[in-house]
DNA sequence: GCGGATACATAAGTAAATTATGTATATTTT
DNA sequence: AAAATATACATAATTTACTTATGTATCCGC
């Protein structure tokens, strides 16, 4: 509806989340078990309130490179004429899921240490 | 002690703070008005309890690309026979600020989505 | 006087995104 | 019914934002 408003509000706010998509994904598997990566997108989407956008170009060479890691299996099938790759994480993957969630919680500790100084308990 | 557990144990953790390090230096200078750029590397060392520790490749060049920008100016002082740079946020800096740590606060909102969602609070 | 800490700086290399593009089917809008 | 949008995958080129490596120089403790 108002497209030039994207001359003002470019929506930059870049590339926080560099480096924490691995461990969204991981997480978001561990939680739901067995997801698709349009579905994976979707779902941080509306988790986040439209505030995290996964990108394709990210997700799906992630997704291989995880699949080469032996840390996702998939399997291949169709829903109606479309296809669907579904990913869920091997036994190797699950153990690698808890050690980036141990990560992302200190992560995410740090950074509270640093934007709440007060508030945030050590 | 032991620098052959280098081997096992790298300390990958990468870089989950990947694109957080600038939003953290701006709040450094919110919260504590003109700082040098060796003391910030030791204060968020610290705050963090060693967690994240940023590198003088990192640091360097983004604080002269805040000066650049006029987020930041300023000021070469001796300490002894020693110079230390002090950075201080400028007035449109400390706007600046006021935008990166909504970004911020909103990014880390997302992350406790994904990762506890049960706890997090909307 | 030697190593480690303090204090700055920059260049080369790399990881992990973004942007752009492509294919194809399904659904909604006009 | 045509056009636009959503669903669903994929990959190449580019850019960003780091790490790693290197360099200079002073200060302090042993």
């Amino acid at each position: 509806m108002y497209p030039q408003i994207m001359y003002y509000c470019h929506m930059k706010k870049s590339s926080l989340y560099k480096g924490c998509l691995e461990p969204i994904l991981l997480r978001l598997l561990k939680d739901h078990g067995r997801m698709y990566g349009y579905q994976m997108t979707q779902m941080v989407k509306e988790i986040t309130k439209g505030e995290l956008n996964i990108t394709e170009g990210a997700l799906y060479p992630l997704l291989h490179k995880l699949e080469e890691q032996g840390i996702v299996e998939t399997e291949t099938e169709m829903n109606g004429n479309r296809m669907r790759k579904y990913y869920s994480l091997t036994k190797a993957g699950k153990k690698q899921t808890n050690i980036a969630m141990d990560e992302m919680k200190a992560f995410m500790q740090s950074l509270e240490f640093i934007v709440n100084p007060k508030t945030a308990i050590g």
